[in-house]
Formats: structure tokens, sequence, C-alpha cells
DNA sequence: CGAGGATTCTTCAGTTGCTAAACAAAGAAA
DNA sequence: TTTCTTTGTTTAGCAACTGAAGAATCCTCG
């Protein structure tokens, strides 16, 4: 170990392939100029990378004077990855490869209340028929990213799915798993701080800060649904009063939909007669449906918690000092066009550090499957750019000393 | 370098002072556990650090069937560290050892509106009265922590003064300076994610994940003081409505204040009346001690801003998953026994991932002049434990990048 | 009291991952 | 063609760590 320039990540190895990844194409002086590392180092590292098959050379730069620049890029089909999200009512597969493109994807209705030990074996069987229709080998697969709403619930599941698959298992919430399918997919900087804003059935954030995943202790980091909005609002299932989901989210615009009876027939809701699987997905895509053919009360609904949401947005980016946020999952497919414009505005206008820098507020081009992508992205980033684990530091420190006598 | 235990820090070196600080009194053998180095490193790494006067052997631990563990402690008074705080009115000048501790303190009138140059002379006299005042040599001494609400403003200021005191100097906000602080001087863990809540004029919060400092891109993360409570709340100087420090700030308790005759009488309010230099601060001191001598509007001004500041205080909880919460700063110094079981009775009762884990909220031993000392624990942090500062990953990769000819 | 075992701490050779610097290769300019 | 610039590779050397052996210290038990 030694001179100034050090690495954040567990190698060298995986640092040069994460910044190939985020470069798109580079060329080995890029990324000395990137890495702070020599020539030299650059250059026995990245000659592993091409034996491993997982960067290949694609090019040339112009000349600037001298010998031209060989261009680097990630062999993006040189390894695959699967991502499940457990919803509701869905489970949704793809595959993607490298580069965090979709290659194959399924999606099948979910488990309802079967026996656990029967809907690992058909997820298993499922996982193999995707993997099957673009015969991939099994061994080019780096693992299997299962994202749900609650992870913590499916520890011992996670485990029972790698015995039945044969893939190495990562669990992670759905805000977190978009927050990482974004940053994987090249959608904003490689060190940039951002938040993905999930909306889904309730409302999550997922974090990235300078790079790197924030999960929090608990694991339960970017909980922006709770945060209050309104001291003295309705009550929340979570004990408090006036949260942002309680007021805003996709749960309570289909409750307010469903108390005005015009709306409720116009947009044609189901939720409360019929016992569809989703109530309030499918009811929440009625109404934005409904706005998006002009149904005045329908868009007054969604903009109203289009209110909500950004000045939650704006409390998220004070606090941990956002430069990107990604609207993203589901509900945001279907109406980000309302709710985009609203929490930009309130970004721009009233943004603490705005003096600073801006906010940028965007759309995820791939917001519906964000959750199964990010899922995927995860096994990539786990397999291929593992960060350091740092040292550990317990919190007791002097737990296993014995007892002290003084001289 | 090899094997498979990694350090977090710049250098082994900083990684076992660290910890050595952090747990107060260790054996080696404890080191090589928390570690993960092997015997012979952390043997060679603890003789430098004795040969360099940072680190003693304190005494024996009971053996446990052999030779009994040498103990070892760090020699706190190897080095200082100058820590000053610029208040709108004051400037408080701290000398502290390497564990903390103030060992001077002086505190004089602020600047007004003098010149630069001559404020500068002013502080660098100051502050070598203050080394002089205990006789501590010049090269122990490893810097100065200048902190300030907005040290943004302070750029050239702090280069002046370290021209002018042949220091180092190192500026942040107090918010943050105060969360240093508090982990400096080991009230809370190693590796624990914390907030300080820091209570001046306004309201801000130092962030700690991990036991990172965490100020975000434009340093400026922590600012809870402009989450949104209400939507419909009264217009704050942000350009936001609503804004908890609008609703319970100091400067909002004081305005309450002032507006009741009574109460203004009673508590003996000056400003409006008078032109103190720091109004807000003395009359909100002034509600505080009203409240305590049991002046009925006084404490439910208090309690109304306490129960503001719980949801805002939840709300970055759930935000950062935070594992303590630790409020400081001069206001919670004077009224943080009316604000300490509101907000303790709001997380235990609706921080969403209390399934997980439980947010401790306590008050800080030495609120009041947390910011200097915190400024001293930064230049403490900074020389003696620099964090990796990590690859240098350019937002714009490609930048330097001659144009491409594809082969 | 002294042998033997346990534990702590030190020493040292060997490995690894880097740097610095020399060198080779490829193109531009004259 | 010659010379210069830039890119990329090779090599020797260095620093930080590991692993293993050994020294030091302390306890236990015959």
């Amino acid at each position: 170990m030694s001179g100034p320039a050090r690495v954040t990540h567990a190698s060298t190895r995986a640092a040069v392939l994460d910044l190939v990844r985020a470069a798109g194409v580079i060329s080995r002086v890029g990324l000395v100029n990137a890495t702070g590392l020599t020539g030299g180092t650059i250059s026995t590292v990245v000659r592993g990378l091409i034996d491993e098959g997982l960067v290949a050379e694609t090019g040339h730069a112009e000349s600037t004077g001298g010998k031209r620049r060989v261009m680097l890029q990630l062999n993006h089909f040189a390894r695959y990855a699967v991502g499940v999200h457990l919803d509701e009512a869905r489970i949704t597969y793809v595959l993607t490869n490298l580069g965090g493109a979709v290659v194959a994807r399924i999606s099948r209705a979910g488990s309802g209340d079967s026996e656990v030990s029967a809907v690992i074996t058909r997820m298993a069987r499922e996982v193999g028929a995707l993997i099957d229709s673009v015969g991939v080998e099994r061994d080019r697969i780096l693992g299997l990213g299962l994202v749900s709403a609650r992870p913590w619930e499916h520890g011992d599941f996670g485990q029972m799915l790698e015995r039945a698959t044969g893939l190495p298992v990562v669990l992670d919430n759905d805000a977190t798993a978009a927050a990482i399918g974004e940053h994987w997919s090249g959608g904003v900087g490689a060190t940039s701080t951002f938040a993905a804003l999930y909306l889904g059935a309730g409302i999550g954030a997922g974090v990235v800060l300078g790079g790197t995943t924030y999960r929090g202790p608990g694991g339960r980091a970017g909980e922006i649904g709770h945060a209050c909005v309104d001291v003295d609002g309705p009550e929340c299932r979570c004990g408090a009063r006036g949260c942002l989901e309680a007021l805003a989210g996709p749960g309570a615009v289909v409750a307010q939909a469903r108390a005005d009876r015009a709306l409720s027939r116009a947009a044609g809701l189901v939720g409360g007669r019929t016992r569809a699987a989703t109530p309030v997905a499918a009811d929440f895509a009625a109404i934005s449906r409904a706005a998006r053919r002009g149904n005045a009360r329908a868009l007054a609904l969604l903009e109203r918690s289009a209110r909500y949401l950004a000045v939650g947005a704006r409390t998220l980016a004070n606090v941990l000092d956002l430069e990107v946020l990604v609207l993203t999952g589901p509900s945001f497919a279907i109406a980000g066009s309302v709710y985009l414009p609203v929490l930009r505005a309130e970004l721009d206008r009233a943004f603490i550090a705005r003096d600073a820098h801006s906010v940028s507020v965007r759309l995820s081009p791939s917001a519906a499957s964000a959750p199964a992508i990010g899922a995927a992205a995860i096994v990539l980033q786990s397999e291929l750019v593992p960060r350091q684990t740092g040292l550990r530091l317990p919190d007791d420190l002097a737990a296993d000393e014995p007892p002290i006598f003084v001289r």
C-alpha cells in the first residue's frame, strides 16, 4: 500500500471495471487520469479484464499528435444477472446483461397464499425458463437479485431460492434497487448524490450518496413516505399524523377518488366493488388514464398529491443535499408527467442549497420495470464492484478485553 | 497490499489510532480483533504510535491463562487543537487535547462590522493568548477549526487566518462540527449512524453515517430546518411554506413571545425595544428561564416548538435510519429539558423502522460550547484520522478523450 | 519450585500491489 | 526520412501486509 491516490473499492480491478462501465467508452489514458493510478498499473489491470472477457478493445480515438488511444468498452454480453420483483400481485423476472440492459423479461401472477416450498419451486422453474429463452450458459449468470417492499421479511426465502436455483441471491427493497438500477445504467453520474423517489403502492426512496448506496444501519433509509407534511393531518398506519403517504400516496389518491361517485364512474374504478388482486395499483392507473383523457377531477386529485409529494421531495433534497432526483416505480410510470413539473418547480424554487447547486429532477426511462432491473443491477454491483466493507469497528470495543489492572 | 482485511482509512496507522481513541483503553490483541489485521502488523504500527508519543502503555489486563495484555491508551496531552466558533455576536475559542477535552477557553465579543484585516489580527492575537495561557508549545498544536452557520462565506477568511496564526485552518458549519465533537468525545459508538440536532438561532443537523461524516456535495446536508411540517404554514425566508424553522425555530418562539404583552413583561424580553446584539438568543434564553420559573405561557410556547421539532426529528430519523439523535447547540443548552422528553416520545412512538432498532435521543453534555469543541474535534479528525478521499471519478469521464473512430 | 501449557508480543521472510522510470510502438509534423 | 509527441508495456524497487516461527510472560499443577 503506497502512493497518494487511493481507491474506494476493494480492488483496483473493481475500480477500473466500474469506471469502464460508467464511462461507456474510455481509453487507458482516460483511466489513468480518472483513477490517479500510473499507466503501468492500468496496463496490467486492463489486460486482466480483457483476459477475463469482461472488457474489449473497440476502436481508436483520433490522434492528438501521437499514437492513437485504444478505446475500451464493457463486453456487455460477458455476464448476465437475473432480477426478480415480488409485487403484491405479480412476480416480474428480467435477465439483464452487464450494461443493465434487459435481454429477457417475463411476468407472472403473484403467489397468492400458496405454500412457500411450492412458490420456491415455481420461481426456480420460471427463472430457468427465463434463462433458457435466450440460451445463456448458466455459468455466465452472476446471481439473482430479489426485491420487494419489505425484503427483511424474506431472509429465509432468499436462502431457499438460492438452493433451488443454484444462483447466489441478494435481497433489497424496491426503492433502493431502483436507485442502483438508475446508477448502473448510467442515467446519473458516477459519483453523484441522488435519490430514486419510488412511487408504488407506497412512497419510498433509494439513496445513493457520492456514488455509494446508503441503506442505513437497519436497512431502512429513505423512508420519506412517513415524513410529516402536516402536524395536524390524518392518522397514518405508522402511528403518526400527517405522513406524506397518508396524504399523497397512491392509496390516499385512490381513496379520495372512490369517495367521488362521478369520478369513480368516469374512471371505471374497481376497488370496493370487486376483489381485484391489486385494487390500489389498478385504480391509481385508472385515475391517471382519466386525467390524461382530460377528466378535471382526476387531474386535480393527482395534482394535489403532487404538491404534497413536492414538499416531501424538497425535505429529502434538503436533508441529503441531493444533486439529482429520479422519479421511478410503477405509479410514476403511469402518472409521472403530472408529477414531474410540480416537483421540478418546487425544487427550483425552494431547495435550500440552490445557491450552491441545483437539483435536477427527471423521470426514469424505465420506471415501470425499475425494481426488477434494479434487482439485477444489485447483483452486477455486488459481484463485479464490491465496495470495501471497511474496518470492522465493533460498537463495544472493549467487549472481549479481560478486566484491567492499571499499573 | 494483500489479504482479506481492508481498511477504510487512508492508512493503517490512522485506523489504529482511531480505534485506540474510540475504545479508550485497548490491548494489541483487541486491535487485532477489531481490525482484522495480524498481530505482526499491529505490533509495528503500535510501536510507531508510541514512538511518536501519541499512544502510551498504561497497565495490564488480568491474565486469561497466559501473558497479560498490555493496555494502550491515547496520550491525551500529546497534541492539541484550537476550536473557534463565530457566532452572530460572540467569538468563542477553545483549546482541546487529543481526547477532545477542553483545556482552555475564552470568549470575546463578536467582530461587529470591523474591517476584515483588523478582525484577523485580533483573532490571531486572541488565539495566541489562549495557547499561552496554558503554555503549550506551538508545534504540538495540530491546527485551528473555524465554525460558523455559513462557513462557505468564509473561504478567504480561513486562508487569511491561516497565514496570521501559522496554523492549518479547517472550516465547517456549526451543526456538523457539533456532530463530530460528539463522535470524537465518545458519546456515541464508533460506527454509529447519528445526527446532532443543532438549535442555535436556526435549526440544523450534523450527520454522521456509519461513523463517517456526511456533508453532501454542496456541503449543506442536514438542512432539516427547512423541512416542511405544514404545507399551508407561514412563509419562510427560504421561499417555501411551513418550514420547521419558521414554525418552531428559536426565532419563531421569540416572535410569538414578543407578541404576548404579559409574557414579554414577565420574561423581561429585550427585543424590539433595545438594540441587543443577539436579540433572538437573549430572548430565547429569557423565555426558557421564565418557563423554568413556572411561567405557563412560556412553557406552552416551548412545548409547541418541541412538538414541531419532534416531527421534524422523526422525518430526519426516518430518512437517515438513525440510531442516535443528540440534541446540542446553545438553545438546547438552555431549553433542552423541555424538548428532550417530547422528541424522545415521538421517536419511540412513530419511528418507522422501530421494529428493526430504536432511536436513542439524548442531550449533549456540552451543548453550549458544542460548536467550538466540535471545531477543535474537526482538526483532530482531519489531522489524525484522515479518511480515504477515495477514487477521483470525474462526472464527465469522457471529457478529456479525443473523438473516437470505431475500428 | 520448576516443568509445561497458554497467551501475548516480536521478528522476519515472502507476497502483493503499487510507483517510477526506461523502453517500445505508432502516429504527426517538417 | 528525421524528429517530436503521445500511448502503452516492461522492469526494478518499495511499502504494507501476511504467515509462521520464536521469545517473553504468566498461570497451573505435581
